[in-house]
Order: structure tokens, then C-alpha cells, then sequence
DNA sequence: GTCATTGTTGAAAGTGATTATCAATATTCT
DNA sequence: AGAATATTGATAATCACTTTCAACAATGAC
């Protein structure tokens, strides 16, 4: 299987973009864990590692990896997208309780008869499909309305 | 059938908040039409027909509309969610073009038999999904690395 | 109905994730 | 190698959303 640097390499390629030592660094540290990411822990995370890349580089090379097909949101919570990186995984979805923000994640059967017949009835060339499921954690459940959990934060807030 | 308004309600009285005409009015510009709507364009509708609402109550009644169950998370797109009301309705789900933005919605077969699996398999009390399906549509699928579409913008773009 | 409690409102200021700008640099193609 | 132009990092700007706060009003108790 190509490499996510080399799929990486394809893309720019097709697209007329360029290819950077920057992108490269940063995409291989998406790749270096299996845990979900947003911009900054991203931007954190390289700057432990003494890597020199800024913050704009990295905002600028996630529409790419979303185009190309190596990361897709995850979620949105605490006023911005969590990313995960999807090259080469079975796909996912998220469980999601929208009092505490708790995230399981689920294999589900591929939804690939729908997505044939979306193609199909709509004439789209579909890539792909983000399926979340919502409701309440084991802990918030007892009483939805009621129950509060200590400073969990509402899910939904911007920041 | 409940109206919306009761709907809210009884909402307010379980959750010890209170219901104010402010609120009444959103609700019921919400459920004025069909359409998605975000909260500038609910603003200026309600600012349109002369009532005297102001955006920090959009807001803040927002989460309330979601945890009842009146209205949903639609797709995120120029920087802001859009939301659609689902009280009293079939469930859809929408078809988005990568590129240009374009969504269709569709109905899918409910997803009740996986909601319940996963019910039972986390414990959690499942009270609904988001379903987005992705690809290209007719005119951008040409050829996607490629094409580019007069000013549609990137829709994953912030603001 | 009246009163006390406290959630809500609007205006204004603040927050912070993301984007735009721009000069310097580096990649790609010929 | 050289031209064309995409990318980079630093900085400033943008703007969706939130917070603050004083005035107000919905709710429940009496």
C-alpha cells in the first residue's frame, strides 16, 4: 500500500501544488498516533518536537488532506473541528453524548449500497459519508434535563 | 400534535428555565418556512418584519432548541453552522458537494436498528443522527483536483 | 394579586479560531 | 540553471460567538 506521503505526493501532483518538507513533517506527525486531532495539539505537538512549523501551515495543508482523502472531521466541539486520519482504516463513526461531549467510536456497516444509489439518483461522484450518532452517556441519561455534570461544559459552545 | 411553542414549554418547565415572548417569536420565525437557516439570516428575517430581537438570544436559545429536540445541526459551511427544524417531520439527511457546497437532501431508511445496537452495546440513551454523504456533484465531478467553480468557495473555509 | 427569586434581555466589549497579507524562499517545470 | 509561481512564517485582521452587566420580567410561594 502507498504511503500517505506518497498519496500525499499524487495529489499535489494532479492538483499542481506543491510538495514541501513543511507537509511532509506535518503530515507524518498526523500519522504518528491514532488519536483524533485539532490544529493546535497538532501545532503543540511538532513544537515539542522542535519541528518549525507554524500555525497558518498547518490550517493551509488541512483542505488538502481533507480533498485528498487522508484525515476527515471527526467533530466539532470547544469551538472547533477535531480531526482523525482516515488513510488506510476501516471507516468509523462517532457515538456522541451531547451533555458531556463523551465520544465512542463504532464500525458500522459501509453504507456503500446508499451511497450507489445517492450517486446514481443525484449524478454525484460520491467519496465518502460522515455518520454521527447522538444521545446521552450512561452518566447523563439519568435524567437529561436535570442532571448536571461538574463543569463537563455545554458540547455545543464555540469556545 | 403539540405545537412547537408547547413543545418548548414544556421543555423550559422540566429544565427550570423560563419562556419569554422573545423566544416565542424566534420559534416561531424558525418554523415559518421550510428553509435551513444560520443565525445572521434568522437576525435579519426576524429584524425584517420589525421585531426587536437581538443576536445574543439567538444564541443563547439555540442549545436549548437542540437539547429539546426542535432543531438539529444542518452542515457547516462559511464559517458558522446552519440548522434546519425537525420537529414534526421525516428524518433526512443531506448530499454535499466538496467543492462547490451544493446540498441535496434526501431520505435515507432509518438507522433505528443501529441506533439500538449501539444503545444497548454503550449504554447510552440514543435520541438521534447526522448523516452527510460527500462527493462531488454534476458540475464540479468533472474532474475535481481540476475544475473550478466561479467564486463558489472552499466550504470547508472558516469565514 | 403581590413579592421575592432568579433567569432573560440588549448593548457593548471581549475572545479566540481561522484567514489574509506580504516579502522572502523554495519547488516544479522547461 | 532559470522562470514561474506556490509556500512559508510573522503579523495583522476578521468575525462568529460569548461574556458582562444592569434593567427587566417570568415563575412560584404566599
Amino acid at each position: 500500500m502507498k504511503s500517505e506521503i506518497e498519496v500525499f505526493r499524487e495529489f499535489t501532483r494532479k492538483k499542481g501544488l506543491r510538495n514541501t518538507p513543511e507537509r511532509e513533517t506535518i503530515i507524518k506527525e498526523i500519522f504518528a498516533t491514532h488519536d483524533h486531532f485539532d490544529v493546535d495539539e497538532l501545532y503543540l505537538r511538532l513544537k515539542n518536537k522542535k519541528k518549525k512549523i507554524s500555525k497558518p501551515s498547518i490550517y493551509r495543508l488541512i483542505p488538502h488532506l481533507l480533498e485528498s482523502g487522508l484525515i476527515q472531521e471527526a467533530y466539532f466541539e470547544d469551538g472547533h473541528f477535531h480531526y482523525e486520519h482516515i488513510y488506510g482504516h476501516e471507516h468509523h463513526c462517532h457515538l456522541r453524548c451531547l451533555r458531556c461531549g463523551k465520544t465512542i467510536e463504532f464500525q458500522e456497516k459501509p453504507l456503500e449500497k446508499l451511497e450507489g444509489k445517492l450517486a446514481e439518483e443525484y449524478d454525484f461522484s460520491v467519496t465518502g459519508h460522515k455518520l454521527e450518532v447522538f444521545g446521552f452517556c450512561p452518566q447523563c441519561k439519568v435524567d437529561p434535563h436535570v442532571a448536571k455534570v461538574e463543569d463537563a461544559g455545554d458540547p455545543r459552545r464555540q469556545r
